[in-house]
DNA sequence: ATTTTCGAGATTTTT
DNA sequence: TCTCGAAAAT
């Protein structure tokens, strides 16, 4: 029973309300994961659910397998398979289901960067190049276009057979159409599905087969839904419809956390629950267990700058301890040198180097002058990001010739036919996409066709040829280590490799061939089973081999905690982003500072520099420091206030939007007299306030009159 | 005539 | 790291 000790009464009441719709609206620290694994531990403990009855949807794999290893160190080993993502939950449900929508069991996950492949030929293919439309809006224009109705697109063209769709794209007027069209015939040809389709096709099918969803909806007992204000539409829709039967739908989350708007979050989702489910209870979970009250009185005024939030008093429990420091340095080098100066003070005075992170907006705000300093100075650390293991190129390019043989796929081919050089060039290529385009298939097999013609005559096409089809016809009688090298051996890849000198790199490719192998133990795993795998878990939480700084960004920080949380580049146009030029973006880089705050346990230090940006304007610090409270911080340079002159931020938010009032503020209307401003809706542009005298909540335009009444900081209900 | 190499410039966040 | 373009190499 040790799952339920040490819980407090709040958290108790989550674990053992187990029936029907529950929201727990959570605080930074509040022990959120541990309400959730307890429940689980009760649910499986008390009640005799069996794992295989509860779907756990949490955000990444990482939090999927913190989980797992806690209900296992209560429970002992268990199968805890349906503790994942929602996509991992898809690739399981549609690996067995998708055949209804004549797709093979074996389709092909792709990724982002797939998709930018296919359009990047499209676009070559139309010879269409405009400064307007180019391939990531393309990208962005064709999911956005998908989210709106989830099926629609899925009854249109996944359904339609090939010759029909190519149709339909070829009589397409617009570009932007055409685009579209031409897009999703390119990625059924392969029988391709991006991480929307994974959720969508899932949908569609619950939506549409009842003879599939029922017996589903009914294994499916208990929906748990972790980090909740960073889910999708479309996941929430997801969760409901295997929710449906027995209604017992649980959901944690803090709308403050919202930093996924850009996936397709809503802070709307988790505010609106209980609309969606009337008899919903609601659990706040507010005291913060992590940090000192310093970091939580400058991180909550931060916060509460924010319109679009559930108004809440964080209360600690942390004894008291130093004030954030903010340190303003003159240039970026003298700003990563503070940094480092006081990361060498906290080591030297006993903190332990895995108890350090530098967090920061966006990787481009670790340069190469951070990393050389933390060399020069003999500091191990470890960068969480970009060129994560999966990212690397030569793990990409092993990949793909993997999927060479499992799919001979057009994106793969790309990033291989010419590793190493083969001399095949531009024109070749060219000449393969003409005939791949004539004559509708894929250019691997146009370069199968055309292998004995003049042009390919002098180049190593052959060999590269040889090597996928001999993998392919052998693929069974080898396990999947010995198929990668075979591979290797027969295209010299690895001996390019070896030539070109960097051990980094067959190091890497090493310990690829060691996850193969570990993966093929188990003989029932096929090669389309391991791509799957590296195309949903592409952050494999690899251990940190010694003690070490960690570097990251405010994403990938998220749901972590350390002791000393170093939050770098708080500039104006790094964060807040200079790409986020909209209130309701503002107040997601705001949240975004307020999550990189609520990591830190005991130190927090914040810092910018002065200098120029890459577009040539002078930084500044960023808005977020001044709206901690300065009286909040401790600053290492005399307070210098010019810094946040009134044109320091300029057109940022807009001018309108600037004085709106907030959340629980008391006001008077000239004919309906005094009122609690319930929410403030940007879209509609309205205030919606609760007056005295109304029975009802009404809704007031922004520009009417209202006196203020006086400002408050507490909290409605 | 083609392919390869090399330097410069830019880059939000991720399942 | 990736892309682009121009110069160098086949």
């Amino acid at each position: 029973m040790d799952y339920l000790t040490g819980l407090n009464e709040r958290q108790k009441e989550a674990v053992t309300t187990t029936e029907g719709a529950v929201r727990v609206a959570a605080g930074p620290g509040a022990g959120k994961t541990r309400a959730l694994t307890s429940r689980y531990c009760y649910l499986v403990d008390n009640y005799g659910i069996s794992p295989r009855q509860i779907l756990t949807s949490t955000f990444t794999n990482k939090a999927a397998n913190e989980m797992k290893r806690r209900v296992q160190g209560y429970l002992g080993d268990l199968d805890l398979g349906y503790i994942c993502t929602f996509h991992a939950f898809c690739a399981q449900f549609l690996k067995d289901e998708i055949h209804v929508l004549n797709f093979p069991k074996n389709f092909q996950i792709i990724d982002t960067e797939d998709q930018k492949h296919m359009l990047a030929r499209i676009f070559e293919d139309m010879k269409f190049t405009s400064r307007d439309l180019t391939i990531k809006k393309a990208l962005d224009t064709i999911l956005e276009a998908r989210k709106l109705e989830a099926g629609s697109y899925i009854d249109y063209f996944y359904l339609m057979d090939n010759e029909r769709l190519k149709r339909a794209y070829l009589a397409a007027t617009t570009i932007e159409d055409q685009i579209f069209l031409r897009y999703l015939y390119e990625q059924k040809k392969i029988y391709g599905c991006d991480f929307n389709d994974l959720i969508a096709f899932t949908i569609y099918i619950l939506e549409n087969f009842p003879d599939i969803s029922q017996p589903w909806r009914e294994k499916i007992q208990y929906v748990m839904v972790d980090e909740f204000q960073d889910v999708s539409a479309r996941q929430y829709k997801l969760a409901r419809l295997l929710a449906g039967y027995h209604g017992n739908i649980f959901i944690v989350g803090d709308p403050d956390q919202t930093i996924y708007s850009w996936r397709g979050a809503h802070v709307h989702l988790f505010l609106d629950f209980p609309k969606k489910y009337p008899q919903a209870i609601t659990i706040d979970l507010g005291l913060n267990y992590r940090s000192t009250p310093e970091i939580v009185k400058a991180a909550d005024r931060l916060i509460n700058h924010n319109v679009l939030r559930l108004p809440r008093i964080l209360e600690t429990i942390r004894p008291s301890g130093p004030k954030p420091v903010y340190f303003h340095a003159d240039s970026d080098h003298l700003e990563n040198d503070w940094v480092i100066q006081q990361i060498e003070r906290l080591r030297d005075a006993g903190t332990a180097l895995n108890d350090i992170a530098i967090i920061y907006r966006a990787h481009s705000v670790v340069t190469r002058d951070i990393e050389e300093i933390l060399t020069t100075k003999k500091i191990p650390y470890r960068i969480y990001s970009g060129t994560e293991f999966y990212a690397r190129m030569e793990i990409k390019d092993a990949v793909c010739y993997l999927r060479m043989v499992a799919y001979g796929d057009d994106a793969s081919f790309l990033r291989t036919h010419n590793v190493p050089s083969r001399k095949i060039g531009r024109k070749s290529l060219n000449f393969l996409r003409e005939q791949a385009e004539e004559r509708g298939i894929s250019l691997y097999q146009a370069l199968k066709d055309n292998l004995g013609s003049e042009r390919f005559r002098a180049t190593a096409a052959n060999h590269y040829v040889r090597a996928i089809e001999y993998v392919r016809a052998n693929l069974k009688r080898l396990s999947l280590d010995n198929a990668l090298q075979s591979l290797f051996d027969l295209t010299g890849y690895e001996q390019s490799q070896r030539l070109g000198g960097d051990q980094d790199r067959l190091d890497n490719l090493a310990e690829f061939k060691r996850h193969l192998k570990d993966f093929s133990e188990d003989d029932e795993a096929t090669l389309e089973d391991f791509l799957t795998r590296t195309a949903l878990f592409s952050n494999i939480d690899r251990q940190p081999l010694t003690e070490s700084v960690k570097l990251m960004t405010i994403h990938a920080a998220k749901g972590l905690e350390f002791k000393r949380v170093f939050l770098i580049g708080l500039s104006e146009g790094i964060l807040p982003s200079r790409r986020s030029q909209d209130p309701e973006e503002m107040e997601e880089e705001r949240r975004l500072t307020y999550v990189a705050m609520t990591r830190a346990i005991d130190g927090l230090y914040l810092s910018d520099s002065a200098g120029k940006t890459t577009d040539g304007h002078y930084k500044r610090p960023s808005r977020f420091i001044a709206q901690m409270g300065l009286d909040n911080l401790e600053f290492v340079h005399p307070l210098d206030k010019s810094l946040w002159a009134s044109n320091a931020h300029p057109t940022r938010e807009l001018p309108n939007l600037d004085n709106l009032l907030t959340v629980g503020e008391l006001v008077v209307h000239q004919a309906m007299g005094p009122g609690q401003i319930i929410r403030v809706d940007l879209d509609n542009r309205v205030y919606v306030i609760k007056f005295e005298k109304m029975s009802t909540e009404r809704s007031v335009r922004f520009d009417t009159s209202l006196t203020l009444l006086k400002p408050t900081d507490v909290a409605i209900h």
